[in-house]
DNA sequence: CCGGGAATCTAGGCATTGACAAGTTGGGCC
DNA sequence: GGCCCAACTTGTCAATGCCTAGATTCCCGG
């Protein structure tokens, strides 16, 4: 009795990556399991490691989608305005929206930070934000280091992960990108 | 033959703890093994669970001790100066130095968020940090969250968690907490 | 002094996982 | 048609988390 499906997937390796942003956002990293993978995709429990070699290169593989995607993200934000709180709100959007990308590509340590494609990724979205931070600074003078560009970044960023990890008091609403616009117009628009 | 150590440990608790604290700054969360800790202290593999439960009730104990450190160091710094800028600073260096307990406390995920313990010290590090948010806000007239003190939390939490993470870019310096200064200056002492 | 219950720790086992090695299938290229 | 190689499977091993049963020691009341 043949098995039903071909021997050869197909498109195995977008497959399992598909299925690893499902099981990150249901469970997040520490729960991920390569085999539980194999048994979403339906393929044997060894065949997830011949793409990505092994699980550090599969979460290698997740940061670099969500760097890409949160280039993408930003840049899109800044053509639809010049108002560079739009894309501090964007960049929190991104979080809640993409939480699985966003919770792999702040850790480090999960996967391997070196690889040229994720640090390619990693340069596309650095760009972005910096390119959306400089119509802040752009009237200031100061030093090499676009400060308040880190200061606007730290801000949506710990927003963002404070948000995530329901650490924020309530009273906020839940909307995500009210209260971001809210909190970052604090910091932003000072009289 | 009897054992050098005896069958009794003393504070075997308190050493696995200690042990988790050690081997978390280390190597992180994700590699952090009971089993390990276990041959640290030097007892059987089976010993810590008796404890703590499981692993997440270890890192439960761990989050506990990790808001109580956080309460103390930001009471410490606001008994030290009115300004909030160093109460920011603190709450950097509680990160860098603190690292292995920082990054559980903030991954609810990891352990039991509604245990008593943890969620009486979190309320500590809570009314510590609005304490000294609240030198920011007395000025101003706002609603009842103060959304002032949301800011300066998420930009001081961003900066410690892209600090910790190696994402923010070269040319900082190797000193957080001069660097955590200089960038929160620009959000807490605008013209 | 001592007896028994309770707390602490040990020992063994089971299911799951990540990684590795070796074999099998099938598509594409000459 | 035949061959090569990537894609996938099967089997295995060490390590881990968690569970249960049992051993050892402490403590406290009499």
């Amino acid at each position: 009795m043949p098995p039903d499906r071909p021997y050869h997937h197909g498109d195995l390796r977008q497959a399992v990556l598909a299925a690893a942003v499902d099981a990150l956002t249901e469970s997040g990293p520490a729960r991920l399991s390569l085999r539980d993978l194999a048994r979403r995709a339906g393929v044997s429990h060894a065949a997830p490691a011949h793409h990505f070699g092994d699980k550090a290169g599969l979460l290698t593989a997740v940061a670099a989608e969500g760097y890409n995607l949160l280039a993408d993200t930003l840049t899109a934000a800044q053509q639809r305005t010049a108002d560079f709180l739009d894309v501090g709100v964007a960049y929190v959007r991104f979080a809640v929206d993409h939480r699985a990308h966003f919770e792999v590509m702040f850790r480090p340590d999960l996967y391997h930070p070196d690889d040229p494609a994720v640090a390619a990724a990693r340069q596309r979205a650095a760009d972005a934000l910096y390119g959306g931070v400089r119509s802040v600074t752009a009237t200031r003078r100061g030093p090499d280091i676009p400060l308040a560009g880190i200061a606007a970044w730290s801000l949506v960023h710990g927003f963002a992960t404070l948000w995530l990890n329901h650490a924020l008091p309530p009273g906020l609403g839940d909307d995500p990108q009210a209260a971001a616009r809210a909190v970052a117009a604090i910091m932003f628009r000072t009289p």
